[in-house]
DNA sequence: GTGAAAGCGCTAACAC
DNA sequence: GTGTTAGCGCTTTCAC
């Protein structure tokens, strides 16, 4: 009775099943797609025999046929990092909403890879592109990889979360600037007037900004910056944080509140302190950005400042989507950040004012 | 000049490229794959011509002529667990190295979606399926997915990394048995007799396996179980490790030593202990399992079991290939795992003896 | 409501 | 070396 007599490793197709079924390849796909009425009793036939050979249309198949894919590149920095997964898990959301597909690749920061994977999301006909850290980061952007956006950007949307000068890449950015207005603003208001910033990489749109209001918010409130170790840049890790704020006890130069660029850092920043006895708050208030799980993980629980990754996600997706169906989208939109306290920020220690 | 006049919008096809090279679209293929040699000025010329028009294949096109698509589906349970991504990330190297690319998909545990999700990589042809958590962690294998699973493993090879009774499922595993030998063994050496262990889900085979070995090991070792609350599951949270250690505390049955199913869970129990005045490891050491990035990002470092996760995804991956070329391959293998000494855990304290 | 036929963009056999 | 031709598996007019 089975048709796959010789079938044997070759895949079964549509006509296998309208051929048992007495019908023609194209009722099977309607039936497939929902398209048109097709008779009742034909319909369960095709479907039982669907069912009886565990039947799955060949997406490729499909895809050559529809021009739309459905499907929304995303190229990430690297999907280890809270930061990522945690936004990329809300743009995965957000897409299945829309009946999208999402397609997850990491760059590792590697510059040729971008380009490579810019390439394969091309070649896979994705619909729109979404690129989450990475060349799109930098302050100063690099012409190839403009270059090379720029002609993909000719076929296909590109959404990213950075800047890239002379592209007409969409961009959803974070308020690097208000989420430091807000920092500064409640350490201050906690007395604290000794306030370092650590980590980060000076040549990043997010740090650079976050530098830039970290050093206006001091001024406005008349907060000194008492020796150039209280701004230190290098990277993100919890390494810098460590070290950084070693230097600065070197320098006898102690500070009673850090800024850290994000959580690894402000962990490493913690690590340090605990090293030479001082206690967080007490002594030294710490704080980082991302607002991951990482922060709620560790104890004390890290005050920290959160992007909304929901809505953030749900942004990016929908303005991709909407470029995709040929709306008008916004060209830059900021997401505004939130602090969230816990249990790593306190009020200034009396005797250290 | 450009032949593009009134093709706005339609894709660029290998014929625009052939025609205005004036060769055949077979020319072009050629210079594409690389398959024959064409004659130098002609492959100039359209390669000239392919870079003129940013021009690349279609994908699907020519995954529909391969009956191979170099891709492997790999599902998790939830890429924002460091344990997967880790695992995702090793086996992304390992495919790349064999010419492989992957598509990851999250489950979140939801079993309904797990079976779309297997239609889903069913209908992109994907080469293998790679299964991590969610249905193939349970010891009671689910007899609706392992059918399920056995009309997709008919066409498509599938690795997981727990177990699938009934089913032709390659298993990939932590030895969760040897895991823990080395654990209590370690600890039974640092002079601990009251050793609790903490969280996970009793249904689950990694869980239930360790707890086996635990009372196994805590009998070959002459160690007391004190309190039936030196074991407890629930789950792999944070809360769990919160909640249980406080029980022990409650019912005023202090472990010196607590082995955590992994390190959300070790967290909890650590800050527990912290809440009650105690310091780790002095008076209490804690371990966990897992071994990612988070153990040595707390303070302490926290002392955990590693599975090599490098050379893990690499099993999983080239199995999997293997599979896939219809190489031989084991039914069953085992993950030796190895375990990290940091600063969580240490002699126990003598007063306490 | 249904079948025949064309076509999506590419590769691979087969001629020449 | 290169062009012609025939599919890969599906959807979608267009007739009937």
């Amino acid at each position: 009775m089975d048709c796959n007599k010789e079938n044997e490793g070759r895949a079964i197709t549509i006509y296998d099943i309208a051929k048992e079924a007495n019908v023609s390849a194209a009722t099977v796909s309607r039936v497939l797609t929902n398209s048109t009425n097709v008779r009742t009793d034909k319909r369960e036939r095709i479907l039982e025999i669907i069912e009886k050979y565990n039947f799955r249309p060949n997406a490729m198949a499909r895809g050559l046929v529809d021009t739309r894919s459905k499907t929304i590149g995303i190229m990430v920095a690297d999907i280890r990092n809270p930061f990522y997964s945690e936004l990329f898990v809300a743009c995965e959301a957000a897409a299945r909403r829309k009946g999208y597909t999402v397609l997850l690749c990491n760059s590792y920061c590697d510059r040729e890879q971008e380009k490579i994977l810019l390439e394969m999301l091309e070649e896979k006909r994705v619909d729109a592109i979404i690129q989450m850290g990475g060349r799109v980061d930098e302050v100063c952007t690099n012409k190839e990889y403009a270059e090379h956006v720029n002609r993909t950007t000719k076929n296909i949307p590109m959404m990213i979360t950075g800047k890239l000068d002379g592209t007409g890449c969409y961009r959803v950015q974070i308020d690097a600037g208000q989420s430091m207005e807000i920092v500064i603003e409640y350490l201050a208001e906690l007395g604290h007037r000794k306030i370092a910033f650590l980590g980060g990489v000076d040549s990043d749109i997010a740090t650079e900004e976050r530098e830039r209001v970290y050093r206006r918010m001091l001024k406005k409130y008349g907060l000194p910056f008492p020796n150039e170790l209280y701004r230190q840049e290098g990277n993100y890790d919890y390494e810098a944080g460590y070290k950084q704020m070693e230097a600065l006890f070197a320098a006898g130069e102690v500070p009673t509140a850090v800024v850290a660029i994000n959580e690894y850092t402000a962990l490493g920043v913690m690590a340090n302190i605990r090293g030479h006895g001082l206690s967080i708050p007490e002594d030294i208030s710490v704080m980082g950005y991302d607002n991951t799980f990482i922060s709620s993980l560790v104890t004390p629980k890290l005050t920290s400042i959160d992007y909304g990754y929901d809505k953030f996600g749900e942004r990016i997706v929908s303005s991709a989507v909407a470029a995709v169906e040929g709306e008008k989208v916004q060209q830059v939109q900021y997401i505004k950040t939130k602090l969230v306290v816990r249990d790593t920020t306190g009020p200034v220690n009396s005797e250290q004012k």
